[in-house]
DNA sequence: CTGAAAGCGCTTACAG
DNA sequence: CTGAAAGCGCTTACAG
C-alpha cells in the first residue's frame, strides 16, 4: 500500500482503518501496535513513537468491540428504574462523567415496568460489561451472584440490601429518618406524618423506621404514616390529599423524597389553604435543585450524591482491578439542611 | 462433553458458554446455531428447535461484542450535554425505552464542558455504534459527514441545523415564538421581554426570532431581550433579576424554557414582590412536569417530546436499515398550553 | 523488546 | 437447508 493511495483513502473511504494498516505504515508487527496502545504492553519508546505517528497519520482508532473480545470491553452497565425523580438526572450526569474519566463508557439500561431486572441483567451481560451499577431498584441476590460468577462486579447505588454479596453505596437512611424526627419535634411540631412509597421497599422502610423510632424515643405518640405510588410530584400530591382528608390531622409531614414533598407542599397550600411552615412543617430527602427554589424552600435531609457517585465508581473499578476484593457496605452520612418549610427550632437543634 | 458435566458446569463455572458448546449440545454446526439466532438466516424449523432447546438448557446468550465485529453492534450512541434541564430525564427515559424495543441498547456519552463533541464522537465510534442520536447540542457539520462516511447514521434531536447532512427532528421553534407573542399580546400585555441563553444558539435564535417578529407584526414596539447562562433555574432567576433592575420595565416575559421560567417566576415573586399573572405574565417552553405544578402553574409552549423521540428513533432505524435514505428535516408542531401564569385572554386567542 | 501464531465468539459467502 | 472455512480486529502467551 503506497503512501499516496493512503492519503486519498483517508479522505474518502468509508472503511475503518485497523491495526493491520497501522502496522504496515509503521513497519512493525501488529503485535507491536497492540502493545504500543496498551499501557502494560512492553514496547520500546522508539517503536511506540513510530506506531503513534502512523496511527495519527491514518486516523486510527482501536475497535473496542474487537478489544473486548479477548480483553475488557470498557463498558459499564447502568441499570435505572426511576426516571421520575429529578435527582437521577444529576446522578446520571455524575455517573457517566466519572466513568468516562476512567476511560470507560456507560451502557444505560432502562428497567421500565415492562422489563424485569432479570431480563435487564441478562441483556447487559451480552455486552460483557466490565462492571455494573444498579440504581433506584434493588437487585435480587441471585442476580448479584450470577454476575459474580461471570466475574462481573456489581455496585448497588443508593439502596440498602441486607445481605447481598455486592458492594453497596448508600447513605444512612435510618439516621436520616431520625434527623427528620428531631428537626420536626425541635421546631415544636407534635403530630408528624410519614409519607412513603410502595416502590423501593428498603429505602422507605429504613427512613420510616428511623423516623418513627426517634419519635417514640422522644415520647411522641400522635404520628401517622401513609404511602404514595411512586417517587413523583403527583404521588406526593395525591397521598397528601388523602392524608389531610383522613381522620388524622398531622401538623407536619416527612416525605420519602423531595419531589414528593414538593407535590405534598402544593397540596397543603393550594388544596387545603394551609400555611407552610406555620400550620404545617415539611421535610423531604435528597436536596434536589428544586428544594432550594424560592417557591418550595424545602427543609431536607441531603444525600451526598456527588460523594456517593465517586465512592461507587471508585469501588467498582477497584473490584474490576482486583476480583478477589470483598464486597463492602459503604454508608455515607446525610445532613439536615434547614430551610423555610419548617418553623425555626425552639430547642437547641442542629442547623446547616 | 458429556451431559452430566454440563449440568454441573451450568451451576458453578464462571466462563461464558458460547456458540460452540450450543452446537455440540444440539449436534449441529456452529453455522447452524448462528443462523438459528438470526432472523434472516435460513434454517429449518427442526434445526432451530434443536438449537433453541440446547441454548435454553445451557443458558446461552450471544456475545454482542463478537457479533458486532462482523455484523452490527446493536449499540446506539446518545450524546447529551444538558443535564440541568429536567426535560432531559424523561427524554432519556423515552429514548432508552424505545431503543430497547428495537432490541438495541444505549451508549450514553456525557459531553460535559471538559469534553468536546468531536472527542465524544470519536470515542463513540470506537464502539462501532449502529447509529447516533445527538441531543441538546448541535453537532458540527463536519462531524456529521465523518459519521456518514463511516456509514453511521445520525439523528439530531431537538435542534435545528440549517444544512447538516443528517436527519433532524425538532419542533417548530419559530412558530412557538410566534405563539408566545400572540398569547402575551392577546392577554393584554404590552411590554414583553425575551430571556434566552447563550448556549445552544439555534434554539434561542429561532424562538426569539419568531417571538420578536410576531410582536413587530402586531405593532408592539416596547420589547426587550436578555440572556441567561444556561438552561437552569438559577440562570432564569439571575437573568430576571438583571432584567427587572434595568431601565426596561417589562410587564411579561417569554423564557427560552420552562426551568428558566420557574427561576424567573420565583425572582419576580420573591425578589421583586410582583404578582403573576396580574403584574407580570410568564410563558415558558417544554411543558416539563413542574410546569403543571400548583406552585408554578406555568403557561407554556409544549414540545411534543414523546412524538419527537418516537420519530427520531424510527428515523434512525430506517437509516440503519437503508443507508441510501436521504436525510430528512422533520419539524413537529408545538402547542400553547394556557395556565395560570398569564392573564385570561382578552382577545379571541387559542386555548389548550 | 519484538514477531509469528493461535485464539476471542461470532457471521457469512461458498459449496454441497 | 446445512457444514467447513475464512475472516472480523484485536490480545496474548510463546519463542527468540
Amino acid at each position: 500500500m503506497s503512501s499516496s493511495s493512503q492519503t486519498a483513502d483517508k479522505l474518502s473511504r468509508p472503511v475503518n482503518i485497523t491495526i493491520t494498516e497501522v502496522a504496515a505504515e509503521a513497519e512493525v508487527s501488529i503485535s507491536a501496535v497492540s502493545r504500543a496502545f496498551n499501557p502494560n504492553g512492553s514496547c520500546s519508546a522508539k517503536t511506540r513513537a513510530k506506531v503513534f505517528a502512523a496511527a495519527e497519520k491514518l486516523g486510527y482508532k482501536p475497535n473496542r468491540l474487537a478489544r473486548g473480545l479477548k480483553s475488557s470491553s470498557s463498558l459499564i452497565g447502568i441499570l435505572m428504574t426511576d426516571f421520575e425523580n429529578p435527582a437521577y438526572l444529576s446522578i446520571l450526569s455524575d455517573l457517566t462523567a466519572t466513568i468516562q474519566e476512567h476511560n470507560c463508557h456507560s451502557l444505560l439500561i432502562n428497567v421500565g415496568p415492562q422489563k424485569s431486572v432479570t431480563e435487564a441483567v441478562e441483556l447487559i451481560m451480552e455486552y460483557h460489561v466490565d462492571g455494573l451499577i444498579v440504581t433506584s431498584s434493588s437487585l435480587p441476590d441471585e442476580l448479584v451472584s450470577a454476575c459474580q460468577r461471570r466475574n462481573t462486579p456489581v455496585v448497588i447505588f443508593g439502596h440498602h440490601s441486607r445481605n447481598a454479596p455486592a458492594t453497596i453505596v448508600s447513605c444512612d437512611n435510618v439516621a436520616g429518618g431520625r434527623m427528620a424526627a428531631d428537626a420536626l419535634l425541635d421546631a415544636g411540631y407534635t403530630r408528624p406524618a410519614f409519607v412513603g412509597a410502595t416502590t423501593s421497599a428498603p429505602i422507605t422502610t429504613d427512613r420510616q423506621r428511623g423516623f418513627i423510632t426517634r419519635l417514640i424515643e422522644r415520647g411522641c405518640t400522635e404520628w401517622t404514616t401513609t404511602e404514595g405510588n411512586q417517587h413523583s410530584y403527583d404521588s406526593g400530591y395525591e397521598a397528601t390529599c388523602k392524608l389531610f382528608t383522613s381522620h388524622a390531622k398531622p401538623d407536619s409531614v416527612f416525605y420519602l423524597d423531595d419531589i414528593m414533598a414538593c407535590g405534598g407542599m402544593d397540596a397543603i397550600r393550594y388544596e387545603f389553604g394551609l400555611k407552610v411552615p406555620e400550620d404545617i412543617g415539611i421535610i423531604g430527602v435528597d436536596d434536589i435543585r428544586l428544594a432550594a427554589s424560592r417557591a418550595y424552600d424545602l427543609t431536607t435531609i441531603r444525600q451526598p450524591f456527588t460523594d456517593m457517585v465517586n465512592t461507587a465508581v471508585t469501588a467498582l473499578f477497584e473490584h474490576i482491578q482486583d476480583a478477589s476484593m470483598a464486597p463492602q457496605n459503604i454508608i455515607l452520612p446525610c445532613t439536615l439542611i434547614t430551610r423555610g418549610s419548617t418553623r425555626a427550632s425552639i430547642a437547641g437543634a442542629q442547623t446547616a
